[in-house]
DNA sequence: AATATTTGACCTTCT
DNA sequence: AAGAAGGTCAAATAT
C-alpha cells in the first residue's frame, strides 16, 4: 500500500532459503527504525552502507561495488520478531510453491495505510542463493516493506511501492536467475512507484526461478559490453526509453542515469547507475506506464504486448479478490495499462517487466527517494498551481489509474497516488495523493503522525474544480459532496488567507473527514496546504490485531477477498481509514 | 533530417 | 542563509 516497502532478495551467503517477512509495524519503535532505515536508504547512504552490508552478507567475497539499497530485511525486521513474522522456505521449495502455499501471510504488527486502510504489505523478504547469486527486489519506501507475492489463490498480495532488484556482479559465473537484459545481473532494481498496493505478483516469482535455471547463460552477456547502450535500452523491459540526465552522485563513482519511457505522456521514469565498466548496479523506476508495452522490440513476440494482457488479465482478478477496496474502474484501468505496479516483480518473461515496481513502490511514482516534495512542486508548477522560475511548465503529467496507484478516499473524490516520502520530522512515510479528476489540481498527502502511529494528518492542497464523482460505493454515494479544504466557505476558496491553526477533528466514523475538518494551513515548501487530521476511534490497532499481537490473516483477506465487506473491508474503498485510526495529532 | 544522447546549468529540497 | 545533493531542463552534439 501507500507505503511500504518490500523487499525480495536473495543474498549470496544465504543458505538457499527464502525468507519472507513481515512488517512490524505495530510496534512504533520499530516501525520507526525502520523508517528511518529506509530515509537513510533514500538519503544516499548508498555509498557505502549497503557495500558493506553486503559484503558482509557475502562474506567479504568481493562483492563488487554495487550501490545502494540497504537490504530491506534488516531495517524491517526487528529483533525481537515473532517467529511467525518470519518463515523460511526449504531449500528445494520454490518461492512457486510458497506463493500457492495457503500458509503465508502471517500478518503481523502490520499498519494499515493510512489513506486506504489496507495493511501494506507485508515485508517478504527473499532470499536465495541458487548458486550465490545475490539479488533483492526491495522497496525505497523505506518505511515498510512491502512485496506482493501470492499467497493462495485468493490470498491478497502485495507488492512492492518500490522494488529494488539488485544482483552483485560478481557472480557472473555463478547463477543469475534473472536475465535482465539491461544487463541486471548486477542491478538494483526498484520501484518506486508510490503506490502498489495490493497487487498480483503470483506470477513473477515463479518465473524469476524459472528463468534462473535458464538463464544462466545469459549472464555473461551482463559483462560483456558489446550489447549497446541502445539496444539495451530498448530491449531491457521492452519499453523505450530516452535518457535525459545524468549525474554523478555523491558517495558512488557510478553515473546515474536518468530515463524517461519514450511513449507520449507516459509519466515513468528510471534511474540506471551504470558501474565504471557499464554495467548496471541500480535500476530505480518511478511511476508506471500508462501504456501497452511497445509491440516492437527486439524481443520474441512471446513478450510482446499480448503477453502482457494476458499477464494482467491473470492478474486482475486476484486484484479484485484481494482488494476492494479498488473500484472497479480501477481495476479496469490496471489492466488496460502495463505498469511496474501492476506488473509487479514480472521479472518473468525476460524482462523483468516494470520495475516492477513498485512502487512505491513507489508507487510511482515517486519515490522515495524521490524528492517528493520537490516533485511535487514540479507537478504543481506543470499545472499551474504555483509556477515558479523561469523553467519551461510542463504539462501536465498524464495520470493512468491503476489498481496500484489509486485510491478512494473518504472524502468521495478519487484520488491517484504519486508520491511518497519520508519528510523530516516524522519517520513514518508520507503519502502523496492528487485528484485523479482530469485537471483538478487538488492534492493531498497523508501521513502517519511520528508519535503515534494512528493518528493521521491528511494535508490537502488546492480545491477541487469538480463534483465528488459518481459514487462507486456505497459511501460516497449518499455522502455530502466534500469540499475538501472548502468546508466552508472561508477556508474554501482562499486557503492563504486560513490560519495555520492545526486542529484535531473527530471524524466520523463512515465519513470522515472529510475534509470538514478544521482545515488549516501548514507550510509546505511554499505550497500552502491545508491541513486536517482526524480522530477516530472505532477502528483501533488493537482491533486489528489479534491477542498476540498480530493482525489476524483473516482480517486481511477481508481487504480484499470479499465483497461482503466488514467494517474494514468496507472501508478500503475509501480512504477514511484515516478516520478508522484516526486520532490526530497535532500540537 | 530526425532522433537520441550528452552535459552544463538551473531548480528544489535538505541539512 | 548558504552549501550540498539530487533531479530536470534544454541546447549542443552525436548517431
Amino acid at each position: 500500500m501507500a507505503s511500504s516497502s518490500g523487499s525480495l532478495e536473495t543474498s549470496a551467503n544465504s543458505h538457499p532459503s527464502f525468507t519472507f517477512s513481515t512488517a512490524h509495524f505495530m510496534n512504533s519503535s520499530s516501525f520507526s527504525d525502520l523508517l528511518n532505515n529506509g530515509e537513510d536508504e533514500n538519503r544516499g547512504n548508498r555509498g557505502g552502507g549497503l557495500s558493506e552490508r553486503i559484503s558482509d552478507r557475502i562474506g567479504g567475497s568481493g562483492v563488487p561495488k554495487f550501490k545502494s539499497i540497504p537490504p530491506p530485511s534488516l531495517p524491517i525486521s526487528p529483533p525481537a520478531l515473532s517467529p511467525s513474522s518470519y518463515f523460511a522456505i526449504p531449500p528445494g521449495l520454490s518461492p512457486a510453491e510458497l506463493l500457492d502455499s495457503p500458509v503465508l501471510l502471517s500478518a503481523s504488527n502490520i499498519l494499515p495505510s493510512p489513506t486506504t486502510g489496507t495493511f501494506p504489505a507485508q515485508t517478504f523478504n527473499w532470499r536465495g542463493n541458487s548458486g550465490g547469486f545475490q539479488q533483492s527486489i526491495k522497496q525505497e519506501d523505506k518505511n515498510y516493506s512491502e512485496f506482493s507475492f501470492q499467497t493462495h489463490q485468493k490470498q491478497s498480495l502485495f507488492q512492492p511501492s518500490k522494488t529494488t532488484i539488485q544482483s552483485v556482479e560478481p557472480f557472473k559465473s555463478q547463477h543469475q536467475p534473472w536475465d535482465f537484459q539491461e544487463q541486471i545481473p548486477k542491478a538494483a532494481v526498484k520501484s518506486e512507484s508510490c503506490a502498489a498496493q495490493f497487487h498480483t505478483f503470483s506470477p513473477e516469482i515463479p518465473t524469476l526461478q524459472a528463468n534462473n535455471n535458464t538463464q544462466n547463460n545469459h549472464n555473461n552477456q551482463y559483462s560483456q559490453p558489446s550489447q549497446t547502450l541502445r539496444e539495451q535500452r530498448r530491449s531491457d523491459d521492452g519499453y523505450n526509453w530516452r535518457k535525459y540526465g545524468q549525474k554523478q552522485v555523491k558517495g558512488s563513482e557510478n553515473p546515474r542515469s536518468y530515463y524517461k519511457c519514450t511513449y507520449p505522456n507516459c509519466p515513468i521514469k528510471k534511474k540506471v547507475e551504470r558501474s565504471l565498466d557499464g554495467q548496471i548496479t541500480e535500476i530505480v523506476y518511478k511511476g508506471s506506464h500508462n501504456h501497452p508495452k511497445p509491440q516492437s522490440t527486439r524481443r520474441s513476440s512471446s513478450n510482446s504486448s499480448q503477453s502482457i494482457q494476458q499477464q494482467q488479465h491473470s492478474s486482475i482478478p486476484q486484484s479484485s479478490e484481494v482488494s476492494d477496496h479498488f473500484a472497479p474502474a480501477q481495476m479496469a484501468d490496471s489492466a488496460a495499462a502495463a505498469t511496474p505496479e501492476n506488473s509487479s516483480i514480472s521479472l518473468g518473461d525476460d524482462d523483468y517487466d516494470q520495475s516492477s515496481q513498485r512502487t512505491k513502490s513507489g508507487g510511482d511514482e515517486f519515490d522515495d527517494d524521490e524528492p517528493d516534495a520537490k516533485r511535487w512542486k514540479k507537478e504543481s508548477e506543470s499545472e499551474g498551481i504555483s509556477a515558479s522560475g523561469s523553467r519551461t511548465v510542463r504539462e501536465p503529467r498524464v495520470v493512468v489509474q491503476t489498481t496500484s496507484d489509486i485510491d478512494i478516499l473518504d472524502d468521495g473524490y478519487r484520488w491517484r497516488k504519486y508520491g511518497q516520502k519520508v519528510v523530516k520530522g516524522n519517520p513514518n512515510p508520507r503519502s502523496y495523493y492528487k485528484c485523479t479528476n482530469a485537471g483538478c489540481p487538488v492534492r493531498k498527502h497523508v501521513e502517519r503522525a511520528s508519535h503515534d502511529l494512528r493518528a493521521v494528518i491528511t494535508t490537502y492542497e488546492g480545491k477541487h474544480n469538480h463534483d465528488v464523482p459518481a459514487a462507486r460505493g456505497s459511501h460516497s454515494a449518499s455522502r455530502p459532496i466534500p469540499d475538501n479544504n472548502n468546508n466552508n466557505s472561508s477556508s474554501s476558496n482562499n486557503v492563504a488567507s486560513m490560519a495555520i491553526r492545526p486542529t484535531v477533528v473527530t471524524a466520523n466514523h463512515l465519513n470522515n473527514n472529510n475534509n470538514n475538518n478544521n482545515n488549516s494551513i501548514v507550510r509546505n515548501g511554499g505550497a500552502r496546504m491545508q491541513t486536517t487530521t482526524s480522530d477516530q476511534s472505532p477502528f483501533t490497532l488493537e482491533m486489528l490485531q489479534n491477542p498476540s499481537g498480530n493482525f489476524e490473516f483473516s482480517g486481511f483477506g477481508s481487504y480484499g477477498m470479499s465483497q461482503q465487506q466488514d467494517q474494514f473491508s468496507s472501508k478500503t474503498k475509501e480512504e477514511p481509514r484515516e478516520d478508522m485510526f484516526l486520532e490526530s495529532l497535532l500540537y
